[in-house]
DNA sequence: CATGTCACG
DNA sequence: ACGTACGTGACATGC
């Protein structure tokens, strides 16, 4: 231990082979080949592995260790050891040159010694270099083995490209995960149950569970053959006939110490990398994103900024000044940059702050007149709840200085008064030329336009900015601040106490006491900004932010408040029909079940359809839990059966539509304005769509005619408007086919051809005319699994065909349309490189398994890696769709208003007379609001009418 | 609060 | 040898 300033000092010791190995496998099912025929799997899994520890871990030494290459002391002493194990694949034989000369170039030193496997240099090493004062030495390699090594400060680096996270094992770790209470313990357990891999035979009979067993009981192999009389039956016998090749197992096992190699800590310092020869190294391999990565310079910009330290204090330009002079503001961002990563976590009373009560006419216009000198400025409403139709304003602060806020509380009990404070700020909130910052900011936003307001300028939401960073991540502000800022902000629950009867609001509680809380938020916010900013920047998000994904919050809050109107007596009526339905069904179920029982439980239904009833034969199933699946599939197949099966799945369907329509929307109907307010949610999906809550209504029923029913009731706001249903035709699969290039399907949709006949066509290879319905089915079903990234046996399943057809009809598919099979393997190539896919627009979606040794997880993430980039570009698309209409018509002054948006449908209330005007703009617009790269055209078709199913 | 099921694109 | 098409949200049940 030392008190110097000088960094702890960190060891890294990467085991080559293991890792070499592991990439290589992690490749082998789509081997990745440059142009020259090399298959660089092994060496860019590698070599990921080694930037990634240099970037993230920061290591202050470093060294890779190779197994020898001749005959080991092992081989000597256990003539079959490792015999099992096949010759280095000739891929990993050709890669290993390439592996040694970008460790040379990273000047990092190569570790052999003649007679010992890498195993051995790097326990050797990582126990005398704890002895030298090391605190920090990670072993960097998968294999288990090396448990037995791990000490309090030598421990296991397992590398996160394995699909899982980065993973440090410590003597905890492995304590739990081996069942044992001795680290030394690891050998006996692997002495025992041996390593087939390694072929390390163990004991017959002996496998993991056992073996922890056995060790817990006798605590070593040596006293387990002493005791063998303690076993019973075929174990005794097995542990006493193989004791020998159990002994010599666990000297297999054993890593030893004692190679005959020194640690000189100067060796291994880290040292800057040759550029210029890992410039030439990646591009001879053909690593360009790696190299972007990687090397500074022209050509590659980094996209890897340092870790965060928090929030810099930005630049501030003269005409940010503090509203107050004194001292504190450069103090509090100062010393909130110097935090180290994993440091002490931060709160309002460490760190020095100017937080201002604003509770004047004096102090507010003081406050207005330093506002609108401001070129940004972020802000915070605080109210008495979270729902925006009922909520009241309580407060508002704002901030420009990092570590500097100020909290204007709004008079309760005065409708007119706060009114009459929400005017003064409006010259504020509606100056076109300062940025508003805010965390979700369309919930202020929506507070505002209550108060009338109509906020102006340019917004910047934080917790978008971090929906681009990490869109698969929360976004709360409180972690936001724990993560980039280190700070803790003061929570509300410690301000208005814990959810419960008597929950207070903010507006229970004197200003004073408010202040610091809100000015916090809008000082957070402020700083979070400025974090968020320069990363988007040096991702190439920030215009995706700035074009797309802030200019559509206030298109959201107008779709939201402006609500949509819902018949409620026609829903009553409807809800009336269902429930005949629902009991007639309900009688004939019991009648055929022979007893009463509750239809909606799974478990009951279940008991009853194959424990009473015998029903299903041999092919029942279950589900993870252990209870019988009784899903919608399982009951089709059964209905031919027994009817049964299929009343309930009427009586599903039925009750369904009762419970999570007909029922629940009437309820939701507003008050005040006798509309329904969904909320569109701008940072929930991983690919960029959006969603909507309370109520959902992205899934008002269409497919079925019941169902369907349900949509009659969705009405324009009087008989001077209608409904216009304005849907993009096809757009996934006209993005599949630019992204793609293919010459066939893009020549289909520039001749306007109905695409899944024309797929059929091309698929069976019959005439357009001669396509019949089957075949147009299946080739709809192909089409949409190529945009899902389709598997046979998926295919085969929804199409309730064998799986040798599902794999006949893809492989004509792809013969057909090559170009796409193309597209789909080059999408899952890049995204292994760049653990990554992105859309046309830069939204990423980060696909951190793709190169997983778990087949079912590498397998989702590959069909990820198909269909983000899909699904994504499409949401791109949409939404700056609606950023254009809402423009063009604000800019028009129109009467029309966009009420839903549906994925790949927008939906608006529109005067009658304003139809013939806005019906082909709104198709314009949307057809052009992104052009592809190949110009595939897009396409919209639109339908008005007195309800939602008419528009259609 | 997790699970199963089912509504939508 | 394994488990399988992408993305959501709401409801009822039952621990």
């Amino acid at each position: 231990m030392t008190d110097t300033a000088a960094p702890a000092k960190k060891l890294f010791l990467l085991d080559a082979f293991a890792l070499i190995y592991r990439a290589h496998f992690a490749f082998s099912k789509n081997p990745r080949v440059n142009s020259k025929g090399l298959n660089t799997g092994a060496i860019l899994g590698f070599t990921n592995t080694l930037v990634e520890v240099l970037q993230k871990e920061r290591p202050t030494h470093i060294g890779v260790a190779f197994d020898a290459a001749k005959k080991t002391f092992r081989h000597e002493q256990f003539a079959d050891y490792k015999a099992q194990r096949q010759a280095m694949p000739e891929d990993i034989g050709l890669a290993i040159p390439y592996i040694k000369q970008i460790i040379k170039a990273f000047h990092i030193p190569i570790l052999m010694v003649e007679g010992f496997e890498a195993d051995d240099v790097i326990g050797t090493l990582a126990q005398r270099a704890e002895a030298q004062g090391f605190g920090e030495v990670y072993m960097m390699t998968p294999d288990k083995d090396y448990c037995q090594l791990v000490t309090e400060c030598v421990k296991i680096y397992r590398p996160a490209f394995m699909g899982n996270a980065a993973e440090v094992l410590d003597v905890a770790h492995v304590l739990q995960r081996f069942e044992i209470e001795r680290v030394e313990q690891v050998i006996d357990i692997l002495g025992l149950q041996g390593d087939a891999s390694d072929n390390i035979p163990g004991i017959p009979g002996i496998g993991e569970k056992t073996a922890k067993k056995l060790v817990q009981e006798f605590g070593s192999v040596e006293n387990l053959i002493a005791n063998v009389d303690k076993l019973k039956g075929k174990q005794q016998e097995n542990v006493r006939n193989f004791a020998e090749q159990g002994l010599m197992s666990k000297e297999l096992a054993t890593i030893h110490v004692n190679a005959p190699i020194e640690f000189e800590a100067e060796k291994l310092v880290l040292d800057q990398p040759d550029e210029d020869e890992l410039r030439r190294l990646f591009d001879e391999l053909e690593f360009r994103q790696l190299a972007a990565r990687v090397l500074s310079g022209p050509t590659a910009p980094t996209s890897t900024p340092p870790p965060s330290r928090g929030a810099r204090r930005p630049s501030v330009p003269a005409s940010q000044q503090s509203l107050f002079d004194g001292p504190g503001i450069t103090a509090s961002s100062a010393e909130l940059a110097e935090l180290e990563p994993n440091g002490p976590r931060r709160t309002l009373a460490d760190v020095p702050h100017q937080y201002h009560l604003i509770d004047t006419p004096e102090a507010r216009q003081s406050l207005l007149k330093h506002l609108l000198k401001q070129k940004e400025v972020s802000f915070d409403t605080e109210t008495t709840g979270l729902d925006t139709m009922t909520a009241r304003l309580v407060g508002l602060s704002f901030s420009w200085l990092p570590g500097e806020a100020y909290y204007v509380p709004v008079p309760q009990d005065d409708a007119d008064a706060a009114q009459a404070l929400v005017d003064e700020f409006c010259p504020f909130f509606e100056a076109e030329n300062i940025l508003k910052i805010g965390q979700n900011i369309k919930y202020d936003l929506t507070i505002l336009k209550h108060y009338g307001v109509e906020i102006r300028g340019e917004l910047f939401d934080t917790m978008l900015a971090h929906y681009l960073l990490e869109p698969d991540m929360r976004h709360n502000m409180d972690v936001l601040a724990e993560t980039y800022l280190h700070y803790t902000p003061v929570s509300i629950t410690e301000l208005i106490g814990p959810k419960g009867k008597n929950q207070k609001t903010m507006a229970d509680l004197p200003p004073a006491e408010v202040s610091d809380y809100a000015c916090e938020d809008a000082d957070v916010t402020l700083q979070l900004k400025h974090v968020f900013e320069p990363k988007l920047k040096a991702l190439n998000q920030l215009d995706l932010l700035n074009e797309v994904e802030n200019p559509l919050v206030p298109v959201l809050a107008a779709i939201e408040y402006e609500g949509v109107k819902i018949d409620s007596v026609a829903m009553g009526e409807y809800s009336a029909e269902l429930q005949g339905y629902i009991t007639e069904l309900e009688q004939q179920i019991f009648a055929a079940a022979g007893e009463e029982f509750n239809i909606g439980s799974p478990k009951q239904l279940g008991e009853v359809l194959f424990d009473r009833m015998g029903l299903g034969g041999n092919k029942i199933k279950k589900t993870k839990t252990g209870q019988y699946a009784t899903g919608e599939e399982i009951l089709s197949q059964l209905a031919s059966e027994a009817p049964i099966a299929g009343l309930i799945l009427d009586h599903r369907q039925l009750t369904k539509l009762r419970s999570t329509y007909v029922e629940a929307l009437p309820q939701l109907v507003c008050e005040l304005d006798g509309r329904v307010h969904t909320s569109f949610n701008q940072a929930v999906t991983a690919t960029g769509r959006l969603s909507s809550t309370n109520p959902n209504l992205q899934n008002i029923p269409i497919r079925t005619e019941k169902g369907r029913e349900i949509r009659k009731a969705f009405v324009p706001r009087d008989a001077d408007h209608v409904l216009l249903a304005a849907d993009y035709s096809q757009i996934e699969l006209r993005i599949m086919a630019d992204f793609s290039g293919d010459a066939t399907m893009i020549e289909a949709f520039r001749l306007g051809q109905d695409i899944h006949a024309s797929t059929a066509s091309k698929v069976f290879g019959v005439g357009l005319n001669e396509v019949d319905g089957e075949m147009r089915r299946k080739a709809k079903t192909v089409n949409f699994g190529i945009i899902y990234g389709i598997s046979a046996f998926g295919l085969a399943q929804r199409l309730n065909i064998s799986r040798k057809e599902a794999v006949d009809i893809i492989d004509a598919y792809f013969q057909e349309f090559s170009a796409v099979k193309q597209f789909m393997d080059d999408s899952i190539n890049k995204a292994r490189e760049l653990e990554y896919a992105e859309t046309l627009l830069g939204r990423r979606r980060y696909l951190r398994d793709i190169n997983s040794r778990n087949a079912t997880l590498r397998g989702y993430t590959e069909r990820n890696a198909i269909n983000a980039p899909i699904q994504g570009t499409a949401a791109d698309i949409i939404k700056k769709a609606m950023i254009d209409i809402h423009h063009w018509i604000v800019d028009q002054k129109l009467g029309t208003r966009m009420i839903l948006q549906v994925h790949d449908e927008l939906v608006f209330d529109v005067p009658k007379e304003e139809l013939e005007l806005v019906t082909p703009k709104i198709k314009e617009l949307m057809a052009n609001a992104l052009l592809l790269p190949h110009g595939v055209p897009l396409e919209v078709e639109a339908g008005t009418g007195s309800n939602w199913l008419q528009a259609h």
